[in-house]
DNA sequence: CATGGCGTCAACA
DNA sequence: TGTTGACGCCATG
């Protein structure tokens, strides 16, 4: 990662969207300042990283001015700083005051791989989102047109789409007391629960192609799967994404979902096509791994039936197929329901598009780019071990995260789910290197499915409730169906 | 490094 | 269709 590198990204990224207007027209509820990462994208992320402070390295250059001004008064000055914790894209480190925020900047992101790294992901991340926006805001118009719905009017979308999300968000979550929530020095990340991943779905149909990244972290972390499934249902149907659960989870969603609560081989079969696309193709392995399954897991029982044999489930032994570690909290369960509102919707809309626009998002440049793809990973575990400190440091939901903040967190999951997908070729213990905070995730808890009830929450967890998308995407050699 | 979970391949009934 | 074993990959302790 060299500087010129990321001046050269950043260039392409500001030529190709001069302005977003996105920033500037929304200082009313929702505090755009400080998400980061998501709409205040290019905007902000020109103050931050402009071709001169990337070049020299010096991120923090620009720092300085700002610190002369009295941001006591006026924390959102730095697009950076916000509701007493660092905005740095995978940081939320507590700052409680600026000057403290400045010297956590300085000393934390200073310029290193790590932060050379990061940058060069946000600059992807807004180009990304700006591309998604014109897309999205191409099929509103068309959408309106077709409704008839002042289709003579150009600009459908007055207000910038990438908006909608935020302000749905604000809806749900009037604001929450800004800055002044400077939340207890003694915690690392901030309060907020960034969840477990939950399924999210960045992929786009150029991901099928990827390698093999075996983890399920639907299941790991987990997500339920009967919500995965159900909020993502259109993205699995049409989009060649391995869902992130297991075989096992799979067969007995597909089960329980059966009114009868059992099914033939066939009809699991059918299930599986029917409701992922992934499963469309290479019938033959997956079929062969269903059978295997079911005969291997003594949780799947099959029953003799007029019309043959069926399976069924055996809700016990499929308990016991693995250790609950986590000692569920309520509160942070309550937590991961409340944020779920917020990034749901944007989880939803940056599936939908981003599937069906087949944006390469970070299928080039993060695939070739093992730093890249390991820092967003490592961003999302990074995230995830944040749940665990959030569930022992605070156990409301943080007030002082606004809706924003919710999805900022989401996306950088999503982030994270995409850089999983990107077959990059680097193993958790390099790109660590590139991410400090340790990962320390406790997950399995319940199995996903199980965690239906009031865990369920856990998959839209937190912020990121749909979005870890940490597919893997095996087999794929998995062709040309799609493009 | 040992272990366990999982996915895949494959042989066989 | 169902069972079983082998093997490899990966995460975790």
């Amino acid at each position: 990662m060299i500087p010129a590198e990321l001046q050269q990204l950043w260039k392409e990224v500001t030529s190709a969207h001069p302005a977003e207007e996105t920033t500037g027209s929304s200082h009313s509820s929702v505090d755009l300042t400080t998400a980061t990462c998501v709409s205040s994208a290019p905007a902000k992320t020109s103050l931050i990283m402009n071709p001169h402070a990337s070049t020299n390295g010096q991120l923090s250059v620009h720092t300085p001015k700002r610190e002369s001004l009295p941001h006591e008064e006026h924390p959102h000055s730095h697009p950076l700083y916000g509701h007493g914790v660092c905005k740095w894209p995978g940081c939320e480190a507590v700052c409680e005051d600026f000057p403290s925020f400045l010297k956590h900047l300085n000393s934390e992101h200073a310029l290193d791989d790590r932060s050379t790294a990061q940058c060069r992901v946000q600059m992807q991340v807004v180009q990304q989102l700006e591309l998604q926006l014109a897309k999205d805001k191409e099929r509103l118009q068309a959408m309106m047109t077709h409704l008839h719905v002042k289709s003579t009017e150009p600009k459908a979308a007055p207000q910038p789409l990438n908006l909608v999300s935020s302000v749905t968000l604000s809806k749900s979550a009037p604001e929450a007391s800004p800055q002044s929530l400077p939340h207890t020095p003694t915690t690392p990340t901030a309060p907020l629960t960034p969840a477990t991943q939950g399924p999210s779905v960045i992929t786009t149909t150029s991901m099928h192609t990827v390698g093999p990244i075996r983890r399920r972290y639907s299941d790991k972390y987990n997500v339920p799967i009967s919500s995965d499934i159900a909020q993502n249902q259109e993205f699995y149907k049409n989009a060649e994404v391995r869902p992130p659960f297991t075989y096992a989870s799979l067969i007995r969603q597909a089960i329980l979902e059966s009114p009868e609560k059992q099914l033939t081989l066939n009809e699991i079969y059918n299930w599986f096509t029917r409701m992922f696309a992934y499963f469309r193709r290479n019938a033959a392995t997956w079929k062969n791994a269903v059978r295997h399954n079911l005969s291997l897991h003594k949780c799947f029982v099959r029953v003799e039936n007029v019309k043959g044999a069926v399976w069924t489930v055996d809700e016990v032994e499929f308990q016991k197929r693995r250790p609950q570690k986590i000692s569920g909290n309520p509160s942070l369960i309550k937590n991961m329901q409340s944020s779920h509102a917020y990034c749901t919707p944007l989880n939803a809309a940056l599936q939908a598009s981003m599937a069906e626009n087949s944006i390469p998002l970070y299928t080039t440049a993060s695939m070739g780019n093992p730093t890249l793809g390991g820092l967003a990973s490592a961003m999302r575990e990074e995230l995830n071990g944040a749940v665990e400190h959030a569930n022992s440091t605070e156990s409301d939901s943080s007030p002082g995260r606004s809706p924003v903040q919710a999805v900022t967190q989401c996306f950088w999951k999503r982030l994270a789910c995409l850089a999983a997908f990107s077959n990059f070729p680097m193993k958790r213990a390099s790109f660590m290197q590139h991410y400090r905070h340790p990962v320390h995730v406790k997950e399995e808890p319940l199995d996903p499915e199980e965690a239906e009830g009031p865990l369920s929450l856990v998959t839209t967890a937190n912020h990121s409730p749909d979005f870890d998308q940490d597919r893997d995407y095996e087999d794929e050699a998995v062709n040309e169906d799609m493009e």
